[in-house]
DNA sequence: ATTGACCCTCCAGTAGGTGGAAGCCCTATC
DNA sequence: GATAGGGCTTCCACCTACTGGAGGGTCAAT
């Protein structure tokens, strides 16, 4: 398999399975000619960890779980420790997008965004208003 | 005033100041000795900054919402379209912080999460369930 | 033999900083 | 006057996770 049908088995683009190999995600074969030579294995690892990042794993996340997967042995426990902390840091994320969407949605809801140079936002900004810090 | 006061005013890094000198957001003079010398005018732009910063908006935003604050005859409508689209990045991206939530929520659930090895959550990362591209 | 679609490597750039080294400057103390 | 400390300076490297592009080899068909 070359690298752009295990690009389009995997839905990763292949300068991304490049950059997957240069990191050691991944170890290719190489043909006579110098092309990387991916095998079903490789093309199967390659679509884990396009979902795994789909999902907002980190790339080393990705590097643990994919070890994981390939230890027949482990323990799912290990893997679901890495998965809620993942989902602690997401819960954390909308936490912070949702604060700054009820700041700016007041803000935005204030200004009467016509042609007029007086803005609430931009007082906001400059702290002239009582605003959270 | 010396960076680390203006740090201390605006509650910005002094690292992150320079940075910003460095990409043209501010222009702090200089002493004779040659350490930065803030006026109160920098400070204030600090903290707007600062603000616009912890509110999400990219750098090039707030080089733009920083002009239009310096601009005494924009018009709020400009003022208020940046806001909106950055709005929209916001909604979009708790969008996507929510699917990921939600799937990983329900493969959590599924994982027993004990010593054995059999994992749910490695299951669906290889394709082997009914998962959601 | 030439075209066009592949493939290769290597370098640089993205956003928004952060960390650290090497080296002045300023003040205080002994 | 020497020294110690803290603060300031510049510059370079590093972080995440890729992405774009230059320059050049390979393959299959015409």
């Amino acid at each position: 398999m070359n690298i752009s049908e295990v690009a389009a088995a995997s839905g990763l683009p292949a300068k991304t399975i490049r950059y997957y190999e240069d990191i050691d995600l991944v170890h290719p074969a190489r043909s006579a000619n110098g092309y990387r030579a991916f095998s079903e294995r490789d093309a199967h690892m390659l679509a884990f960890l396009g979902r795994a990042r789909s999902l907002g794993f980190s790339i080393e996340e990705c590097r643990t779980l994919l070890s994981l997967y390939e230890d027949r042995a482990r323990a799912s426990a290990d893997v679901k420790k890495v998965a809620i902390e993942h989902l602690d840091r997401i819960a954390r994320k909308i936490g912070e997008l949702q604060a700054m969407q009820a700041t700016l949605e007041t803000l935005v809801t204030q200004c009467h965004g016509d042609g007029r140079p007086d803005c609430p936002i931009l007082d906001d900004l400059a702290g002239l208003e009582g605003h959270k810090a």
